[in-house]
DNA sequence: CGGAAGATCCACT
DNA sequence: GTGGATCTTCCGA
């Protein structure tokens, strides 16, 4: 039966691993919601790692913990869920062991099932153009029906799960600066976003980990 | 206790 | 390309 592997759940020691290395390996899985009794189904093409206190990017630089990130300190395996500016949810895949706040953020998917529902979740009429239905970290939760309900659930099971899906060859993956994290210093131009180099759906080409010759003035 | 900034998106110029 | 929406969290007073 083709296919039916890709539904398969991602084990407890797909998590357990630093950040960076579960980042690329998330592209190209998988992220299923069971929503309404509908499926909806994205395949992740562009994904962020947060390597915790030594990372001043992170929710959790420092060892920062409050109420709002506690889930991190999960096991990884678990969902952070968070609001930002005022307007929008993001989701992480938490990382690592227990105690150990590494985090995933899942900036964008293309559609494998569910397409008409995710549009409609997205308030969308006509066909999505590219980057309109799940490119970028909010419009992907949006189209999911993703917000705080779903903050420290269990990705193997229930309502939202990551399964084994269909990951890209490794030179089909390409490696950036994250974006948004312009505050963070040094850690700003660490190589820690993940993109698949030919998806219509990744909300910006290239980042800026090595800012070529450009103009100035 | 007030002010500022944020892992963003969208409308408008 | 720029600024507004909108609210949680943190920090300084």
């Amino acid at each position: 039966m083709p296919g039916v592997s890709r539904f398969r759940p991602l084990p407890a020691a797909f998590y357990r691993r630093p950040a960076d290395v579960v980042a690329r390996d998330l592209v190209g899985r998988y992220l299923v919601r069971e929503l309404a009794g509908e499926r909806l189904v994205l395949r992740l093409v562009e994904t962020e790692a947060y390597l915790g206190a030594p990372d001043a990017a992170s929710h959790a630089r420092g060892g920062h913990r409050s109420p709002r990130n506690e889930s991190m300190y999960l096991a990884g395996g678990h969902a952070y869920v968070y609001f930002v500016y005022g307007m929008h949810w993001c989701l992480n895949v938490v990382c690592a062991e227990r105690g150990v706040p590494h985090a995933v953020l899942l900036r964008a998917g293309e559609a494998v099932a569910g397409a008409g529902r995710m549009a409609a979740l997205r308030g969308l009429a006509a066909p999505p153009r590219p980057r309109e239905l799940a490119g970028g970290p909010a419009r992907l939760c949006r189209a999911l029906g993703i917000d705080r309900a779903l903050d420290g659930a269990d990705l193997r099971r229930g309502a939202l799960r990551l399964t084994a899906g269909e990951p890209f060859a490794p030179a089909a993956v390409g490696v950036s600066a994250r974006i948004g994290v312009d505050y963070a210093g040094e850690a700003a131009r660490w190589p820690l976003r993940f993109f698949a180099l030919d998806s219509p759906e990744v909300s910006r080409p290239a980042g800026r980990a090595q800012p070529g010759p450009r103009r100035r003035r």
